[in-house]
RNA sequence: GGUCCUGUGGCCGAGUGGCUAGGCUCAGCUCUGCAAAAGCUGCUACAGCGGUUCGAAUCCGCUCGGGACCUCCA
């Protein structure tokens, strides 16, 4: 198929054609969490539009590699001054737990929710802690270049010294001299010539508990290496697409491309790709300001108990109404609310918009089953190839799931038409129809079907038939009493009965 | 303070210089024993003020509002 995927590049502000650099691998790098607490919802949703990204590649046929490193050592709470506690061995002394248990922890509930979010998982997911002597190596090499400098056990990267050859606000857009004017001064910043210089190792403090030999000492690595040691041992010295969240432009992807300069020379990224923040009340979610929730919340609409040990899901213990929540909202509702905005979008969570959108999803949902059972007829009203390729241009278009969406309803619209008998499809098209939907609601958007699962599903199915069965005998005999109390009754339980002419049918939501 | 983004109908949310995005809500209609579901119709908006243009929500300027980054953060 001719493939004309545009993709929007930070690097130039613009949308450019995606060529891959060896076709047809394509290398998608990622960052991932850092693993000192639970990841919260606006992590998930970052992951989630990198998963269609991903998802949207292998579509096309590309052969990809996706990795998406874990940070697991322990970097400071103040990376920037140097100060501050390593925040995976503060949660470790204050749990009087070994930092890799912290870490254990965390990495589980993370990859958990992933799962429920219905994520792909990555080729890889290399983790910091897996990869010290790379990081030691590649901060070598950058000595060796002449763009870092030892100081008492540590090495810096020299901003200033790189940005003389080369535009170290490439990314940003933002100017040294600008940067340097407007930093703010900060403690502990002594051992640095200059203000912009960022850590390549840290010697370890003694109460440190995260720490590794390397040529300068006992220490650890700074926060920016790993990223470009992991993407460059696993994606070669130039790759592909780098993404993020938009909070990582300015300063840990910035670093990124200095350090792999700083040791290469060469450009390591061709398409940056940013995503924009989750907000709450119009402002950012974000583990410093505190107005996060977790994805466990959200899914069971529960608030988290203080002295549960765990805010993995499955082990999570939960403690009474959440206040932000009306209700519990199912993992693929939550996905479908993200993917009603474009990634490069923020996007504001509330109860009104998340069942609005539980809404349109259970109907979208409900068309693919009404699509599995319709009647063909000799000839179509509707241009189904068109919504085909209208699909493929708006995912072309910078993975616009927005405008997807949006044709994905048109064909709602038309299956549930026929099924009234107002649209006609020949056999060809409700086949087409059947593709599209494979194709983008299951492949690309990642949407799952709430199947029941299994046995209880096959019970549930034969109690349904007879029910509605004895509920279509009363309404003959105008036995309405019994029939309403069997709707009504069903209606209860959750399962909502459905009249047409051909007869009964039923779901639940 | 510096840099940048943004302001769309009741709500959420796309968007190209000229042609109905879409979802949800609400009202009416069709269908129906009643309802639900489904379909149809309607509510047709682009913060304000100027400018460019035959024509602007879409380009430019100013004003007002919201936000992000500059410090860890997806």
């Amino acid at each position: 198929m001719e493939n004309h995927l545009f993709i929007y590049n930070t690097l130039s502000r613009k949308k450019e054609a995606f060529k891959p650099l060896n076709p047809p691998f394509v290398g998608l790098y990622v960052c991932g969490p850092t693993l000192y607490s639970d990841v919260h919802i606006g992590n998930c949703r970052t992951f989630t539009s990198f998963d269609i990204i991903y998802r949207y590649l292998l579509h096309l046929g590309y052969k990809v590699r996706y990795v998406r490193n874990i940070t697991d050592v322990g970097h400071l709470e103040d990376e920037v001054a140097g100060v501050g506690e390593d925040r995976i061995g503060k949660q470790a002394r204050l749990k009087k737990l070994e930092p890799m248990e912290i870490v254990q922890r965390y990495a589980f509930g993370f990859r958990e929710v992933m799962s429920l979010l219905n994520l792909l998982p990555p080729s890889i997911e290399p983790t910091a802690s897996g990869h010290i002597p790379e990081q030691i190596e590649m901060t070598q090499k950058i000595i060796e270049q002449g763009f870092a400098y030892v100081k008492e056990g540590n090495v810096y990267f020299d901003v200033e010294k790189f940005a003389k050859a080369n535009n170290y606000g490439i990314l940003s857009g933002r100017a040294l001299d600008d940067q340097l004017n407007n930093t703010r001064e900060l403690e502990g910043q002594e051992e640095k010539k200059g203000r912009l210089d960022f850590a390549l190792w840290k010697k370890a403090k003694p109460e440190h508990l995260m720490r590794w030999n390397s040529p300068w000492g006992e220490g650890f690595p700074g926060w920016h290496i790993e990223c470009s040691a992991m993407s460059q041992k696993y994606l070669g010295e130039t790759f592909d697409i780098h993404g993020g969240g938009m909070d990582l432009i300015p300063t840990h992807h910035t670093n990124e491309i200095a350090q792999s300069m700083g040791c290469c020379g060469a450009a390591p990224v061709r398409y940056w790709v940013h995503t924009n923040m989750l907000t709450l009340n119009g402002q950012k979610m974000s583990r410093s300001l505190g107005n996060v929730f977790l994805p466990v919340e959200l899914f069971t609409g529960m608030k988290l108990a203080a002295d549960s040990p765990s805010a993995t899901p499955s082990q999570a213990k939960l403690d009474g109404k959440h206040p932000l929540f009306e209700k519990a909202y199912n993992p693929m509702v939550v996905r479908f609310f993200m993917m009603q905005t474009h990634y490069a979008s923020t996007l504001d969570f509330s109860n009104e918009a998340l069942q609005a959108a539980e809404k349109g999803f259970f109907r979208l949902m409900e068309s693919y089953k009404t699509l599995e059972k319709l009647q063909a007829s000799a000839t179509s009203s509707a241009n189904i190839k068109k919504i085909e390729e209208d699909c493929y241009a708006a995912m072309n278009d910078d993975f616009n799931t927005s405008i997807l969406l949006a044709h994905l309803f048109e064909c709602a619209r038309i299956i549930n038409s026929a099924n009234d008998k107002k649209e006609a499809l020949t056999q060809t098209d409700i086949e087409l129809l059947k593709k599209i939907y494979r194709h983008f609601i299951i492949d690309v958007l990642g949407l799952k079907r709430e199947e029941e699962s299994g046995k209880s599903a096959g019970a549930l199915n034969s109690v349904m038939h007879l029910l509605l069965d004895i509920r279509n005998k009363a309404k003959e005999n105008k036995d309405y009493a019994t029939s309403d109390q069997i709707r009504d009754h069903l209606a209860k339980s959750g399962i909502q009965v459905k009249d047409s002419k051909e007869g009964a049918s039923w779901s639940i939501n």
